[in-house]
Parts: structure tokens; sequence; C-alpha cells
RNA sequence: GGGCGCUUAGCUCAGCUGGUUCAGAGCAUCUGCCUUACAAGCAGAGGGUCGGGGGUUCGAAUCCCUCAGCGCCCACCA
């Protein structure tokens, strides 16, 4: 630390610095006495890659985690991953198609085995990456959803839901993605705007001619039409009243039905109805009692029971029975039509199809009652709050949940049926078997069949709150007790439903408290151009790759710089190099200060007491600013009101004003004050940026070994008085001078090592007369000097200041700006006049406002008079 | 079709309970500086009728209404 660079490398203070963290286990918590503050982490997909939405979330939890944590609270956040069901199993399947292996080769058991190579392979790569983040997770418990607690917890939960009554197997319409095999949950549908076609399409009417006219988009699921159903009251169809229609192509003969479900307006206000492939045509078979025909295989190719086309694709058959139509003249028109289309949610490129199948679901209305409650009466509080609306729509109209999927990769449900068809709900084999027992004494195990089927990812993520302290299997354990609730959750608004909203429910139905008290959510990351960054656009910058650019510090403070909650973030690589050029400002401010040589003779100057003095104060109000915009989550903003005050207010005024002369020693006293402060910089930067910030301290004087800023409490703010309020005000002052001066330097053109002399004509606090000498280089201060025509001359309030340039002076140049300057105060001074000349004003606002209105007239009147009689006296002169 | 949100400097955005810490920051641009911590820097400058219109108010970027554009969420209309 002797030489110093002059640029902060990131990369092996960022190593060593998170070793010594981990070797000295400064992320372990254990319950102790201490007030808890708990944050379980949004587990990402085991096999997933960290990408800029994991940066921005874990980035946040980790500054909330690290601020608790030097508070004084004992701060636990818990990492874990998801074994994300769907997209681990459609990777497994393309790996090992890879290979030439088709999963239907294999058995169940072949194929988890190969399932769980890929997760120890690739699993946890992405915790490996949030440590080169930063992030301060208890390694300890890292936890998977799939691991032997989380599993068992998951059976336990649903065995008992079903001998509560809420689970129930049936078979239903449901969304099913083909290319998965396996239902959906209704919002794991994504819906888009699709430009298509609307055919319409010739139904001969039977035993007449004439034709009743079907508008679809679906052409291709004529084979499942089992009716045709109008509206009863549309008198323009009253003709097909008790008729039956052949459905083209495929001449078989169904029923014209009525219904007031059919809107009239809509195309010729003829439906074709096939209830195995949409939910209303679903809705309708079962009210007219129509036949279903399944027409579609689970992959989506036309099944055996279509009769035709079998085998082929549905949008192959889609342009193929199209052609075939309109070749059999049986198409009136084809219509451009935008319309909604289901895609699956994991698989975006798949469209979803309505099947009817047996699935299990989860009678939601009950559990949903305490949860919309809680946070309706904010005993969680949702930042920002606009979120709630959202929630209360949702939970107010909860639709029952299917929580099986045709998978392997999951949970598989702990159900097993009897040679008759029924089937028995129990944790084990063992248990499964008694109560099979208690129906049909003479079944044993081998007549038993378990469900093939896996839980919904999201049913076992929905008690990660709860597993993570084993709350499921040992409720009341003192882990449990002690860290649930926890604090905050931060994840997107865009799993409010998917995990945010079930937690709440599974928090009240198996604990009867809320897994969390706050949720902050976060916006989505989006690239330059609004786009949301996935990996398919290939939009995404690679979180490494800059945290290897611009350090993790960097990185932090560029995500955090653009991060308000819940608001959309614009991310730009920028951002990281305004991050990374701060690191280097601290950097350097902290060589500076190591740089100086100390001596213990040296008298302070007066300069520097006062420079201290005035820091201390803006330390303290700029502490009472953070604390009060981190209780409100503005995390965001309290990180830019840490960049100005370091940047700014310590490294441009302060370090400049207690500087000492070049080749001079620094007094002690200044230099202890100067360490100190920089030590309360550091701490207060530290949850943003734990590098740097621990590699300053641990440099700042000798540590213990074991010691961290990590544990180092946070800078405390003192109460404002009129005093410091005085200080603040005085330096305030003397900063303006300084910047009149200035500005006269840079548009005269001279130099900072010219010294200049400064005339103050009016009243003037000397205090602060050394900060300005030293910052703005002048050799003296005259007061109550006499106005000089030929001086420059600027106003600090209602002062006027001249800094005599003997011949140097620009005349006209100079009238022309004095008298730019009283045009503006002239202006300034009508607009107040106005506003005092009303007599509403005067009478209704409050005495303050006034007040300060009058003021601000005294001043410009004063300032109109310095300005004038310059002007004059220049021209005079 | 319903709901929510956004529109402020060339760009990305702050601006909380209406009033000089209200028109701000960063980036970009321009000018001058290799000033002995930092050119990833220093000292300055320009640039906006706060989307349009109306209203409430002594006073509106801020509150209300309305219009326009954009975004997100939800909804079974073929």
């Amino acid at each position: 630390m002797s030489q110093l660079a002059t640029k902060y490398s990131p990369a092996e203070v960022e190593d060593k610095w998170y070793a010594y963290w981990m070797e000295h286990r400064l992320f372990h918590s254990e319950p102790d006495g201490r007030e808890p503050y708990t944050i379980v982490i949004p587990p990402p997909n085991v096999t997933g890659v960290l990408h800029m939405g994991h940066m921005l979330n874990n980035t946040i939890q980790d500054i909330l985690i690290r601020r608790a944590r030097m508070e004084g609270k004992n701060a636990l956040w818990v990492p874990g991953t998801d074994h994300a069901a769907i997209a681990t199993e459609a990777k497994v399947v393309a790996k090992l198609a890879n290979d030439g292996i088709k999963k239907s080769d294999l058995s169940r058991e072949e194929f988890l085995n190969h399932a769980w190579d890929w997760t120890h392979r690739y699993g946890g790569i992405i915790l490996e990456q949030l440590k080169k983040l930063g992030a301060s997770c208890d390694w300890e418990r890292t936890a998977f959803t799939m691991d032997e607690t989380r599993s068992k917890s998951v059976i336990r939960v649903f065995v008992d839901l079903y001998r509560k009554g809420l689970i129930y197997r049936g078979k239903r319409m449901v969304s099913w993605d083909p290319k998965a095999r396996t239902a959906l949950s209704d919002i794991e549908v994504v819906y888009r705007e699709e430009h298509s076609k609307l055919y319409h399409l010739r139904y001969k009417i039977s035993g007449e001619d004439g034709y009743a006219i079907v508008a679809t988009t679906r052409p291709e699921t004529i084979m499942g039409d089992t009716a045709m159903c109008i509206n009863p009251n549309d008198p323009k169809n009253a003709h097909l009243r008790g008729k039956r229609v052949i459905v083209p192509l495929v001449g078989r003969e169904i029923p014209v039905i009525e219904d007031e479900y059919v809107d009239m307006e809509f195309g010729t206000g003829c439906l074709k109805v096939t209830p195995a492939h949409d939910v209303n045509d679903y809705m309708l078979g079962q009210k007219h009692n129509l036949e279903s025909i399944d027409i579609f295989n689970d992959d989506a190719t036309v099944s055996e029971a279509a009769g035709m086309y079998v085998g082929m694709d549905r949008f192959d058959v889609r342009k193929q029975i199209a052609a075939d139509l309109e070749q059999a003249g049986l198409i009136e028109r084809i219509e451009e039509y935008d319309n909604k289309v289901g895609y699956s949610e994991r698989n975006p490129e798949t469209a979803v199809e309505p099947r009817l199948s047996d699935q299990w679901f989860l009678d939601m209305q009950g559990l949903a009652k305490p949860a919309l409650a809680s946070v309706e009466e904010d005993i969680i509080r949702f930042v920002p709050d606009k979120f709630k609306t959202t929630y209360r729509r949702w939970m107010t109209d909860i639709r029952d949940w299917c929580i099986s999927r045709q998978l392997w990769w999951g949970h598989r449900i702990p159900a097993w049926y009897l040679p008759d068809g029924s089937f028995v709900v129990g944790e084990t084999e063992e248990e499964a078997l008694q109560l099979a027992r208690e129906k049909d004494p003479s079944v044993n195990m081998s007549d038993l069949h378990q469900d093939e089927d896996c839980f919904d990812t999201w049913f076992s993520s929905w008690l990660w709150p709860l597993t993570l302290f084993d709350g499921i299997l040992n409720p009341g354990n003192k882990e449990i007790s002690y860290y649930y609730p926890t604090s905050t959750l931060v994840t997107g608004p865009d799993i409010i439903f998917f995990w945010v909203a079930r937690m709440i429910m599974a928090g009240y139905e198996f604990n009867g408290k809320q897994p969390f008290d706050n949720v902050y959510f976060t916006g989505i990351v989006r690239d330059e151009i609004g786009r949301k960054m996935s990996k398919q656009l290939g939009n995404s910058p690679d979180p490494l790759d800059l945290i290897a650019t611009y350090g993790a510090d960097g990185v932090r403070v560029g995500i955090m710089l653009c991060a308000p909650a819940g608001n959309d973030i614009l991310f730009d690589k920028k951002l990281c190099e305004t991050g990374r050029n701060f690191c280097n400002k601290i950097w350097n401010a902290f060589r500076l200060v190591k740089g100086w040589e100390v001596s213990d003779e040296a008298a302070q100057p007066d300069t520097a007491k006062a420079a201290i003095a005035w820091f201390d104060q803006k330390l303290s109000a700029a502490v009472t600013e953070v604390n009060d915009l981190l209780a409100k989550f503005r995390i965001s903003e309290a990180l830019r009101e840490l960049y100005r005050l370091f940047w700014d207010e310590f490294s441009s005024w302060y370090l400049e004003m207690v500087k000492p002369a070049y080749g001079s020693p620094i007094d002690k006293h200044t230099m202890e004050a100067t360490l100190g402060f920089f030590d309360s910089l550091l701490r207060l930067l530290h949850p943003f940026m734990p590098f740097i910030t621990e590699e300053l301290w641990q440099n700042i004087s000798e540590r213990r070994e074991g010691e961290s800023i990590m544990y180092a409490a946070s800078p405390l703010a003192s109460e404002p008085t009129a005093e410091s309020q005085a200080i603040l005000n005085a330096v305030e002052h003397a900063k303006e001078v300084v910047n009149g001066v200035r500005n006269i330097r840079a548009e005269k053109n001279i130099a900072p090592k010219v010294a200049l002399q400064l005339n103050v004509i009016g009243t003037w606090d000397k205090e602060q007369d050394c900060i300005i000498m030293k910052l703005a280089n002048i050799e003296a201060v005259n007061h109550d000097a006499a106005h000089d025509p030929t001086a420059a001359t600027f106003m600090v309030g209602t002062t006027e200041v001249n800094i005599p340039l003997a011949d140097t002076v620009d005349k006209d140049a100079e009238i022309a700006r004095l008298t730019k300057e009283l045009e503006y105060m002239e202006g300034f001074r009508t607009s107040v006049m106005k506003k005092l000349g009303n007599e509403r004003f005067v009478s209704k606002a409050p005495e303050q406002v006034v007040e300060a209105e009058r003021r601000k007239l005294a001043d410009a009147e004063t300032k109109i008079a310095a300005l004038t009689s310059s002007i004059s006296a220049l021209k005079s002169c």
C-alpha cells in the first residue's frame, strides 16, 4: 500500500477481500440476542447464468443486508437455487437429443440420472457468479428446492392441503405446452397480439341448399367440431334453428345449437364448437352435452381420432386444410385479422393448446383471504405501493392453481392409484400402502402405481421462506422462530403472481404469519432502446464481462444509479463507467491523504479548523438524509447523495481546504480528523461498494485479523442546531465567493497560479477569508474597500466583490457583462414586486413565504444599486 | 374491453407533503487546463415555454379534468 497506483485496479482487491470474508465466516449468521434482519434470495434457476436482472436484484439485496449488518442487526441472506422444472427438463432433453438420445427411450430413473448429472455440472454456476458481485450470502446455508428438506416439505404440504380438502384431481381444460408436453397454469401463458387470418368456412345445411358461414382462426380444428352454435336472439340466423350442418371436408353432420354466449356481431354469428380444443367451446360442450373429439396428440400433431391429416403438425395442417378447403370451394373468404395467441412462458416460441386432461388443482379461495388482507393493511409493505392494486385485482379474482406438470424433473406427486382406479395420498409409499389397504385389504405395494406427474416448480418455491428454516417439517424450531418473518423480499414485479402472492398465502397457511415485512419490487432491466433484456435477443451484456471491465463496485454503482424502485431501467454500460470512475476518485482521494507527511509540531491552520467544523456538519446532514432515503427504500437516491458528498463536498472542497502546501507536512489534528471523515465515508459507502471500501478501510489504520468494515458501525448523525446551520451557511458563502473568482479567472483567462486581490464592498463575515484565500488563490482580502471601476465585479448575495485587474480589464466587455446581470436583476425585481403587489398573495400566503419575497425584493434592490453604480463608474473612467 | 404507469436539457433520468436548496444530475457538446491525488481528472459555459389544452390556487413541473403519444398488467370473444 506504500506505492499506490494512480488507478484503482479492482480485480485482485475483490478476490482478496471476498476470500477474506469467507475465510472469517463473516457472512454467516446464527440466531442470537440481536435483532434479526433476514433476506431470502429469489432462487435463480439452478442451471441458469447471471443476467442483468440478477445483478440489479442481488445488488439491492446485498446493499440492504450489508447496511443492516452495519446497523448492528444479525443479518442473514440465504442463498439457493430453484430446480426450475420445465426449463431444466427442457435443457436436459435438448442435451440428450444432442447426444442422440430420446427422452422417450429412457426410463424415468435413467432420465433423472441425466438430469442430476446436468444439475451437478451446471448447477450453482450462478451462485459462484454472485460471489463475484460481492454478494454477502451465508453460503453455508445454500439450499436447493429439490434437496431433502425442501422436497420433504413440499410433499408434506401437498398431503396437508389434500387432507384439508383443498386439493382435487379432475379432468379440466388446461393450457398445454406441446413442446414440453405438459400442462401449464393460467399465469404461465403469455398472450401476444398476432397478425393472422380469419377464415370464413362454408358449412352446408343438411337437407337444404345453402350454407352457414362460420368464421374461425383455426380451421385445422374442424375435425373436432361437434356442433355449430348461434345466438337464440339472432334473427339473421333464425333459419338455422334446429337444423344440422355438415362439417366441410370432414363430411360429418353436427347439430346447430343455441346459446346466448355467441356474439351476434362477430363474423356471421355462427360459431363452430370444438369442445376438446377451446375453453369456451368446452364450456358449451358441457352445457349442451356435446361429444368431445380430441384431435391432437400431446405434441400437437393430429391424432388418430381426427381421422384425417393424422400425424401432421397443427400449423402444417392449418395450411394444408386451408388449401384443401379452398380447392373444395368451401371457403367463403379469408380476412386479415389480429388476435391474441397464448404462448408458453417457458417456451416462448410455442403456442399453447387448450387441452382436456386430468390434472391436480389447488383451491385458492380460502388461501387468498388472509394474504390479501395482509397487503391491504400494510402488514406487508409493497414498495412501490402501486403494486398493491395489481395484487388486489389478482387476489380478488383468483383461480384454482393447476399444480401438476407432466414432467419427470421435479417433486413427484405423492398419490398412488389402486387397481380400481381410485387413489390415496400419503407422504411415503408405506403410508400410501396402509391407506390403500384401508380401502382394499388385498392390495400390495406392487399393485399401487404412483402418479407419473410432478409439481409445478412454484409449488415448491412458494414455500421458500418457510423451508429455508425448516419451518414446514419442524414448525416452531429455533431458526424459524428467529428469522421468520423475514425482513425484505427483493424481486421483480413480473413474478408478483407466480411467487410473491403465493408465498404470502403459504406463509399464512403454514405459519400463521407473513413471510416478509417488505417487498421491494425492482424495475425490469431493459437495453438502451427499451427492450427487455433476454438471452433470445442477445441484448444482455454478460455481467461477468462488465465486472471484469469496470470492477464489481463500479458495476454495482452503475446499475444502482439508474434503478428507482418499480421503474424499468434502461441499462447503459456508460453508467458502469461512472461507477468505475467513482471508485477511482475514492482511490485517489485516499492516495492523497495517505501521502501526507504528518507533523506533530505543525500548528493547525485556521482553514483546516473551519473545514473540519464544516465537513463534520455536512457529513452529519448527509447521514440523516441517507438514513431517511434508505428507510423509504430510495436506494438509488441514497447512493446519489453519497456520491455527491464524496466527490463534491469531500474531494472538491474539503480536501482542497485542508491540503497542506506542496512539500509541507500536515498537522496531526487535521490528519486525524480527515482520516476520521474518510472512515465514515467508507462506512457509508460500504453497502454499495463493498470491495474498495474494505480495501481502503483496512489501510486507514492497523486492523486486527478478521476485522472488517462489514461490521463497523454505520455513522450516526448529530441533531442539527442553529450553530451547525451557521457553520454550513458560512462555508457555503465562502464557496460562492470562490466560484465567483474562478468564474472571473475563466472569463479573463487568468491562470490559477496568479494570485489576486479581492476587495469587498459591503457586509462580510471575515471568518471564512482563509478558505477563500486558499482555494481561490487570493493574496489579500481588503474589507471596506472603495469601489474600483477598473476591477472585475461580481455579487455574492448583496455584497459586491471586486477583483482589481489593473490594466487588463476590458472596459466594454465588463460593462456588457454587468449590464446583462443588471437586466436580469431588474426583471427579477419586477416579478417579485408583482407578487408582493398582489393583495391576495400578501393576505393568503403563509407569513414566511411573504417574508421571503420581501427579502428577495430588498436584496434585489441592493444588488441593482451596486450594479448601477459599478456600471456608471466604469463608463466614466 | 378494463386497470396501472410514463411524457422534464441532444440522451438517460431525479424532482417526496404545491412556494429560491425549483427548473436539477449524469452522460454528450463547447472553452481553458498534463495545477505536484485523480485526463477514468480539474476549472468554466451553453442548452428545457417541465407532451398539448383547460381547471383549482395568491402561487402548479408538482393537485384535478381532458386530449395525444408510449409502455406494462389483466380479460374466454371465435
